[in-house]
DNA sequence: AATCCGGGGTG
DNA sequence: CACCCAGGATT
């Protein structure tokens, strides 16, 4: 029986010319800082966090910095980067931290999963960059690169099945510091090599061992799931009226229903849901802010 | 397992 | 215009 070939010593030394210096790479870097990190590049590519991260950091550094923030600054200083709910996600985590473990972030994935918007990645992921732990990390990147060089197929399956975490674990290597460059140089290489769409299979240092390059590169183009149309959805609708209230502070319900273009049906359906979610809330005047607001008015009401 | 959750960049 | 992006929570 053949032993496994060795993936990790032409990843590494591939990994030690290509490394990309991200910001949250730097020297000193804190464990929350690369959290905060993952969570916003949570469906984001890098390139477009790396300066609100910047900018978020030197704002808020620490977990008890942004736990004292108010809702409205973190959703305001999320910007245009998306799926806000993480920016909730990621304030109720610093109250979290604060709260239940002291203002330090725990160490190890078990703990970390168990804050808000930290899932199984984002989990591993920290623990494996920030705090010194061997922990598999399995990104849209790793999963695609794995698949590629053992199944011989262009793309993962929709989620991660325990059979794949079972067989991607096998690869990672015992030695902490090895794990983590592992990790790191295989989502590296999925992110500037093994693409999604045009991979660069003669740059890549584990081509001879790729089952899906000596298969011919089969299903590069394939749909795999169906394209939800984003033009007209919910979605957007809610985009823009978050957006309107970034950018314009408090506003009336009708200003917020213009700027929408939803129907009035519709526009109150998706109002009472960002009201529910906490993105939005209601001033004792009735118009419409960003971020859920105080306790106090709930009082108020309560009477 | 399927759906929902933004927004921008790219071929 | 379709596809992709360091996913997570909810049902």
């Amino acid at each position: 029986m053949p032993s496994s070939p060795d993936l990790y010593s032409p990843l590494a030394a591939w990994f030690a010319n290509h490394r990309r210096a991200l910001p949250w790479r730097e020297e000193g870097t804190s464990a929350w800082g690369v959290l905060v990190s993952e969570i916003m590049s949570q469906q984001t590519p890098v390139a477009r966090v790396a300066e609100p991260w910047r900018t978020w950091m030197k704002r808020w550094p620490t977990p008890q910095a942004l736990a004292r923030a108010d809702s409205a600054e973190v959703l305001r200083a999320w910007g245009s980067l998306g799926y806000p709910r993480r920016a909730l996600r990621l304030h109720e985590c610093a109250r979290t931290v604060e709260r239940e473990h002291g203002g330090e972030l725990p160490v190890g994935v078990e703990a970390l999963v168990a804050l808000p918007g930290i899932g199984d990645y984002t989990a591993a992921a920290v623990a494996s960059f920030a705090q010194g732990q061997r922990a598999c990390v399995l990104d849209t990147n790793i999963r695609r690169v794995l698949t590629r060089v053992l199944d011989a197929k262009a793309a993962p399956s929709a989620h991660v099945t325990k059979r794949d975490r079972a067989r991607f674990e096998k690869l990672l290597p015992v030695e902490v510091e090895h794990s983590r460059i592992w990790n790191e140089g295989v989502m590296e290489l999925g992110a500037l090599v093994c693409r999604a769409r045009n991979p660069m299979c003669e740059a890549c240092p584990l081509s001879e061992h790729c089952a899906w390059l000596q298969a011919g590169r089969p299903g590069l183009g394939e749909r795999t799931t169906r394209p939800q149309s984003y033009e007209g959805s919910d979605r957007q609708i809610r985009g823009r009226i978050l957006k309107t209230l970034r950018e314009g502070g408090a506003a009336t319900v009708g200003t917020l229903e213009n700027a929408s273009g939803a129907d009035s049906e519709r526009f109150v359906r998706l109002l009472t849901d960002l009201l529910a979610e906490g993105l939005i809330s209601r001033t004792a005047s009735g118009e419409i802010t960003l971020g859920a607001g105080t306790h106090k008015e709930e009082h108020v009401h309560a009477r």
